[in-house]
RNA sequence: GGGGUAGUAGUUAAGUUGGUUAUAACGCCGGCCUGUCACGCCGGAGGCCGCGGGUUCGAGUCCCGUCUACCCCGCCA
């Protein structure tokens, strides 16, 4: 081994070969792929970082011209015993054994091989080490293959060694090194905040830390590094990024795990297109450098559209509407009061609550909306049963009133055909633009529980009509920003919670509504969505503590209750802070789509399961008394006995 | 916290109405094979049918519970 090592130094990475290195002496090291035995030939595939090539032990095999580079004086490049020995060792190598190779790269003339980068040549073995031999692996290591997700997460090293992992961290890889170049390029300084900081109630439940020194007390892992990525901007910092982790302690789904990584962005005497053309610029490079497509081809004008948070609302019912696909929904509230609800009882009883002044117009407690199944889906009326029973996970959503429309415009196999007026049917036909054989999907209710089944059904019948794929960009790349929510959100009794968080700035406009109509105030905020995926977020933030003041108290914060959570933030705020605002970007979720991957996990290294579990190392796990007792603490959990109690 | 799907050999799956010794492919082990490249041919080993209980003459199959993973709702930027 020494010897290999010591003085056969690598020439090659396994994917580095081509044709005109035919004659050359080289030197690989790599793992077996494959093997195959033919009895007095063996051929290896051998695999690196870089990529496979084949090598052959053939012990009848002459160099028929002399070695160019020979390696080593007084090391001849084919010795006829090495060779021989060399074969021998080969028969008993078997795949994922670590071995290094020397010989002599030979074109493979008719046994090219034209899907292999390096299948023209192939490297005839003059000398073999074996570094170590390796368990049978207990998943296979192919490209492709069916393996259950969670023998993979166990033999998480294993898996990783396969293609499409090695090509997705080497996304994340140039992903990462494209955003540090673009954003230090742009003056912005890497800057780092704590990981361990103080616990601040709201928003995501935090991992708790206890502490050994502080007895009874306890850090919280970073949810963000929003607070410290402000007090950047008070210190004068200007302009900050960081590509950080963040830690939530959440359930978690396909697109959340319980740590990942953001680009985080703070910048001061900026507004809100600035923030965007720094994030357009950001995501262009980072599209550049990893070859995922050419945006500027897409984008020729270099930025993004923009749509405000309530159209997007309106049209697609959520905040990150994926716009490769039409069949948007349709709000029908408006027509249904001028109707008077049409005949249709449940609509009729809304008509009459906007009529007798129960619900306003302007932020309204219930609402009409529709969705067409366009006859060009030809789905069964048992599918389209199907997919409405796929909404019924929505909390509070009550069903939809479906209506088949026929030629002349009449509707059947609907609740509504017997009751419905002839003119609001006319109406409603023209308002959706619903033509014969299509469906119609009548929805009443909160706009949040409307809005939630509706852009779900959107999106299953997109996917069910093949205009998006299940997983993956499907060739699209629809990016939007999602501007101007409203910063509050009734809290159902009768107050307000900060519908994201309360550092958020009011849009000019509405300052004066903050006491007076809350419920109406628009705030700078913004979300970058790509093909529905919301990639990130961020806000000009509240740089004046009086309109900071006025904020907190129509959240009903006192401000002595402010000054205990926040004080730190409100007193730097009161110290000159400059007006600024920042993004965060979610490049796990980035480096997803660029890859085409279906889940986070399949760009995350090592990532946990949907209970926070480490399959892998078996993390979390019990810890010895002794260790709970050094930090002051003791387990109450009752289930499950603690091996080491 | 709630809903859904799945769990059988190392891996992926089949297993009929509850009925003899639980199948197959890949992988693994042994043998043969000098141009393979998913090499081929011959032979072989390999099972707590997730776990625990129940029904039954008899359970992979039916019932109850439980564990694990995945997908979703709630939650979450």
């Amino acid at each position: 081994m020494a010897r290999f090592i010591d003085e056969l130094r690598r020439t090659h990475y396994c994917g580095d070969l081509r044709a005109d290195d035919a004659g050359r002496e080289v030197v690989l090291y790599g793992w077996v792929a494959r093997r195959r035995d033919l009895g007095g030939l063996i051929f290896f595939d051998l695999r690196d970082r870089e990529g496979i090539t084949q090598v052959v032990f053939d012990p009848g095999f002459r160099p028929d011209a002399p070695v160019r580079e020979p390696l080593g004086e007084g090391d001849p490049a084919w010795d006829e015993d090495r060779v021989a020995a060399a074969y021998r060792q080969a028969e008993r190598v078997r795949r994922e054994w670590v071995v290094g190779v020397r010989g002599i790269v030979r074109h493979r003339g008719g046994n090219a091989k034209s899907d292999l980068a390096t299948g023209d040549v192939e490297v005839m073995a003059s000398e073999l080490e074996v570094f170590n031999r390796a368990e049978t692996p207990a998943i296979s290591l192919e490209e492709v293959i069916d393996s259950d997700e969670e023998t993979r997460l166990r033999y998480r090293y294993l898996d990783l060694r396969r293609l499409p992992l090695q090509r997705a961290l080497r996304l994340r890889h140039e992903l990462n090194q494209a955003a540090r170049h673009y954003l230090s390029s742009q003056g912005a300084l890497e800057l780092e905040t704590p990981i361990i900081c103080k616990y601040t109630p709201g928003g995501a439940r935090n991992f708790i830390v206890p502490s050994r020194l502080s007895p009874g007390k306890f850090y919280a892992l970073a949810e963000s590094p929003q607070l410290f990525k402000q007090l950047f901007m008070v210190s004068g910092f200007d302009k900050y990024f960081q590509i950080v982790k963040c830690f939530r302690d959440e359930d978690l789904r396909l697109d959340r795990q319980p740590e990942f990584t953001q680009i985080d962005i703070e910048m001061s005497f900026v507004n809100q297109d600035d923030v965007f053309r720094l994030v357009e610029g950001l995501v262009f490079a980072i599209f550049e450098a990893t070859g995922a497509a050419d945006l500027p081809t897409l984008y020729p004008d270099r930025c993004f559209p923009r749509m405000s948070f309530q159209e997007s609302e309106r049209r697609f019912g959520n905040d990150k509407p994926d716009t490769r696909f039409a069949l948007e929904l349709h709000e029908l509230t408006d027509l249904v009061i001028e109707h008077e609800g049409g005949g249709i009882p449940l609509m009729e009883a809304v008509a009459s609550k906007f009529a007798n002044g129960s619900y306003r117009r302007e932020v309204p407690g219930e609402v009409v909306k529709a969705f067409v199944i366009p006859a060009a889906a030809k789905l069964s009326r048992k599918q389209v049963e199907e997919l409405e029973k796929g909404l019924k996970e929505i909390s509070g959503f009550a069903g939809l009133g479906r209506a088949k429309v026929g030629e002349d415009g009449t509707w059947s196999q609907s609740p509504f055909a017997k009751v419905v007026t002839d003119t609001f049917r006319s109406a409603l036909n023209a308002a959706t633009g619903a033509e014969p054989g299509d469906v119609l999907c009548l929805s009443v209710g909160k706009p949040a529980v409307v809005n939630a089944a509706l852009s779900k059904l959107r999106l299953d019948v997109g996917r069910k009509m093949g205009l998006i794929p299940a997983s993956g960009h499907g060739g699209k790349w629809e990016f939007l920003w999602v501007v101007n929510p409203p910063l509050f959100e009734d809290d159902g009794e009768g107050g307000f919670v900060a519908a994201h968080h309360a550092f958020t700035r009011p849009i000019d406009d509405h300052l004066d509504l903050v006491e007076t109509d809350p419920a109406r105030v628009l705030c700078y905020r913004y979300d970058l969505v790509l093909n529905g995926v919301e990639l990130g977020g961020g806000s000009i933030r509240l740089h004046d503590p009086e309109v900071q003041r006025r904020v907190f108290r129509t959240l009903g914060i006192e401000d002595a209750q402010a000054q205990a959570q926040f004080g730190f933030l409100l007193d730097a705020l009161r110290s000159g802070a400059p007006p600024h605002g920042g993004i965060a970007i979610g490049m796990d979720r980035l480096a997803m789509l660029l890859s085409g991957a279906a889940t986070l996990r399949d760009v995350i290294p090592f990532p946990k399961t949907n209970q926070g579990i480490d399959l892998m190392s078996g993390a979390p796990d019990h810890v010895l008394p002794a260790q709970l007792s050094e930090v002051y603490l003791r387990s109450t959990a009752s289930e499950g006995s603690d091996p080491t109690a």
